[in-house]
DNA sequence: CTGCATCCGATTGGATACTG
DNA sequence: CAGTATCCAATCGGATGCAG
């Protein structure tokens, strides 16, 4: 390990990054994972999601669950009853992927401390008089 | 399992869901995790990365090191010759997070099919008559 | 070689109002 | 209840040129 580049390192593994990307972009938006969050746990309703996940618009809410529906991650199934219900509820798939993403969060409570410091320091060191206001 | 909502399930699993954006956060732009994977086999120059990760623009790759240091994902070492060299390498940090990210890697392979045929039945299902252009 | 500054287009996401 | 439509602001990211 921690060899100098060999020529091939950097596009041999880049082709390994692409995949990741091919995830975070299915996941990217500033709510897909919240919403996996939710309804982790069951079947969820529209109007639950909307009052559960705090500060997301009614548009973004629809627009990322059409997302999640579209790659296979939840599953729609509407009600016709009256008033409308309509239910959402992760695939296997994404629940894997919801597991995986705990080792993320995992991850994140470990070190978050460590990020926030540095970010602290580096502002600091890089903008001492600005930091202050 | 499978229950339906308990009126602060959502909430609470909503408290877990925070520390998770802020991993994806910071990770979430366009470059941050190619240029994690591929200083992950130890030193690269910045050069190196600009070859290495096709597409990226001198701007982005500079801003996006920029903030993996802040994070202190990663470290910047300035050689004082001529002509100037700066090397960039992952903290100890940033290795556990490319271990993690591993994980999302294996998922996407295992399921980029699964993805990929669901996003074109939706589409199929949907607009039928658009996809064929 | 390693960056920063500027301009500009594309995309994202919020606010609001309307509908079956 | 569960959306859709429209408008608008902010952010992201690419292209280019200049500099230590």
């Amino acid at each position: 390990m921690s060899q100098r580049n060999t020529g091939v390192t950097v596009q041999e593994v880049n082709a390994h990054a692409c995949p990741v990307r091919e995830v975070l972009d299915r996941v990217a938006g500033k709510w897909s994972v919240q919403i996996l969050v939710a309804a982790a746990h069951g079947p969820i309703r529209f109007t639950e999601l909307e009052r559960g996940i705090e500060g997301i618009s009614r548009r973004m809410l629809t627009l990322t669950l059409r997302n999640l529906e579209r790659d296979g991650l939840v599953t729609r199934t509407v009600h016709p009853t009256v008033p409308p219900k309509v239910e959402y509820e992760l695939t296997p798939v994404a629940r894997e992927l919801h597991e995986t993403l705990q080792r993320l969060t995992d991850w994140a409570e470990r070190n978050r401390h460590y990020v926030a410091d540095a970010r602290a320091a580096y502002d600091t060191e890089h903008a001492p008089e600005l930091v202050a206001e």
